[in-house]
DNA sequence: GACATATTTAGACAATTGTATAAATATCTC
DNA sequence: GAGATATTTATACAATTGTCTAAATATGTC
């Protein structure tokens, strides 16, 4: 399981970013306005989340669309439950 | 879901000790010599892995022994398929 | 209690990371 | 092309983190 998926995951802005992505998908400038802190920031965040794969851009005209990348979840969960998955994992 | 436990998955080193640790209990030595850093170092990384609750130990005389807290796992699971487990997610 | 083994804690340091400001790039409209 | 808007990239800096060595704590044996 790559590296960059954990490191990821383990900012609280990044996941709340993820959260947000989950209501559906969110321009930067959208995602960005919902953080107190700088825009460039929060693009640096967006930027860290795409390495690991965790959302995918598309551009439309000046914008540019942030969506989940539910095929990457799906890993991370099929990880979890796997190695470290006890019963009751299963159907949880 | 607590921060400590997303910062804890974080590090490659944590993650293997999580992974020896599914192969049964083990002690902080047996643990510690399995990795090429300092015996502090490892212990180090015990201490957040028990900080994020993700292992238990136990005294045993002049060991202490370290198990998976199988508990904690099932709720990371839960975190990632209910926010963001598409279809799929729930069998896979 | 003295000594050996097992483990953690303390302190220091280099590397990584989150944030900020400023500059750069891309698209759109005129 | 000039100007406006949207977003990223570059650079800097403070905070966090992973590792180390050395010291401290805990248990067991003599």
């Amino acid at each position: 399981m790559d590296d960059s998926l954990f490191r990821a995951l383990a900012d609280p802005t990044r996941r709340k970013i993820l959260e947000l992505l989950t209501q559906g998908d969110r321009t930067a400038g959208e995602i960005a306005e919902q953080f107190p802190i700088a825009f460039a920031s929060v693009s640096h965040h967006l930027g860290v989340l795409k390495a690991a794969d965790l959302v995918a851009t598309e551009r439309e005209g000046q914008f540019i669309r942030y969506r989940l990348n539910t095929t990457v979840f799906q890993e991370v969960v099929r990880y979890f439950m796997t190695r470290f998955g006890g019963e009751g994992a299963k159907d949880a």
